[in-house]
DNA sequence: ATATTTTTATCGTTTTATGAGAAAATCTCA
DNA sequence: TGAGATTTTCTCATAAAACGATAAAAATAT
């Protein structure tokens, strides 16, 4: 094992199902020596990723609250689009969650989230869930950003059966992409329809979605078009934003302010 | 450089002042050759710790989204104590932020929080931020829970000037430990009053407090008490959450469930 | 199209990581 | 309290990886 990896995949052990380990499990999870396990752990134990806990066990430490802080005083997706979330809400006329997502590997990751106070239903985008890239309105909507080559690659990846069906798969994306506005019923959970528009900045490589999640029963002929253009004006609200601040970095690139 | 710190004094550089830089940036911040850095940086990136933006610049990356999930679903402090902040905010007849606060290195921070709809003002114990552990209810609470020798060491170290006053300055942390509450007034933010319960299990090696934040001009004699009551018996539930928590621990433990 | 900048690759040298085993520290439980 | 068990740290020889100077390639700017 090597470089960054040696503590990573340590990580990557910890979830919700394995909210602790012992040194003895990790070490026959990942095949590694207890002394070599010994001493990375003191590593992360002494940079906050890890922290020790009751019965010899470990679990995630503080530092990834601290670092959380840092990406949303510093992310400009978050910075230009979770102040619009709230307002957003307060246009749609019905109990609704709005979200902020973006790429995230191969997956999509909500960054930001608000939700009416009359919102009763839970929706599987959880902040910092990553969730599949060809299900939902918020995901084809990030998906409908990037390139064809990288959409097709991706399509690929996820469903290596349809090989023929290319095209007629990434049609969707295109069409997104022209209209501007992705609307999927259950797709992620059966009830909800989540209606989302493309969030991109070329220029700080950012490929992202604004989305609205409601109740399908509560969606009708008067609702929808409500949010279509609430989504849709955000959605160019924040945009402009971001290109506000790739704007300011070229700006403040020769001051090297530090 | 050697371990983990090769990456983490790569990522601390990485903060609301200093939201993007360059490989040139970082070679001088750390005297390190760029040919590492660049080695270092692409280690970082596929780890999604980093990401590229544009003129060559680097920012943080969407990683910390996910492990900040992850502690809130596997975090004992998190877990017993987020759910009971939004019942305690509804306990205080006045604009409030509820706050649930750990020791982090040498420093306090919030780890959870819940702010009323009507609260208008802002507090500086924002969710993971370091702050410091002598001034304020939140953080004196959380340093009252620790053992002696550990206060007295922090207190040292925080004020080494105030050498003969240790013990008075201890005698403070112990009056908050027998009573069960802290109050300060403008301590952090002018015109903002804390007002904190310790929260401890030694079992998990817990050491942390839950506080009320308000307006010094909206606390009265009648508002002061029951926030007091509020405050301890919630902070008395958490606790309870823990313990049981650390139970579940003890048991599992022989089970192994992987 | 050319010049400049950024990023990756190469490679000899230095430094660090690894893991087995010993030692120390901590925990358990009578 | 103390013997036994477990957890953690330490030591050290060996293997492996990191470092950084330089060259090459790729990306950007002019």
């Amino acid at each position: 094992m090597t470089g960054i990896t040696r503590y990573t995949r340590i990580l990557t052990l910890f979830d919700q199902a394995h909210p602790t380990w012992t040194v003895a499990e990790i070490s026959a999870a990942l095949d590694t020596s207890a002394s070599t396990l010994y001493r990375l752990i003191r590593e992360m134990v002494a940079a906050d990723m890890l922290e020790s806990t009751v019965e010899s066990r470990y679990r995630l430490g503080p530092l990834f609250v601290e670092y959380y802080r840092r990406l949303k005083l510093t992310d400009p997706l978050v910075l230009s689009g979770s102040k619009f979330l709230r307002p957003l809400l307060n246009q749609i006329p019905c109990p609704c969650t709005t979200i902020l997502a973006r790429l995230y590997g191969k997956t999509v990751m909500c960054v930001a989230e608000e939700r009416s106070s009359i919102a009763t239903f839970a929706t599987s985008y959880e902040l910092g869930r990553p969730m599949p890239l060809l299900r939902g309105a918020t995901s084809k909507a990030v998906l409908s950003t990037l390139p064809k080559r990288q959409i097709m690659s991706l399509i690929e990846q996820a469903s290596p059966n349809a090989q023929n069906d290319l095209d007629a798969l990434y049609a969707e994306f295109t069409s997104i992409r022209k209209i501007g506005i992705s609307e999927t019923h259950g797709q992620v959970d059966a009830g909800l329809v989540g209606i989302a528009a493309p969030l991109r900045s070329a220029e700080l490589g950012i490929n992202a979605s604004l989305s609205a999640i409601v109740e399908e029963r509560k969606l009708n002929e008067e609702i929808r078009p409500q949010i279509y253009a609430a989504l849709s004006s955000t959605a160019r609200m924040i945009e402009g934003f971001m290109a506000e601040l790739a704007l300011d970095e070229t700006k403040s690139n020769p001051a090297k302010s530090s």
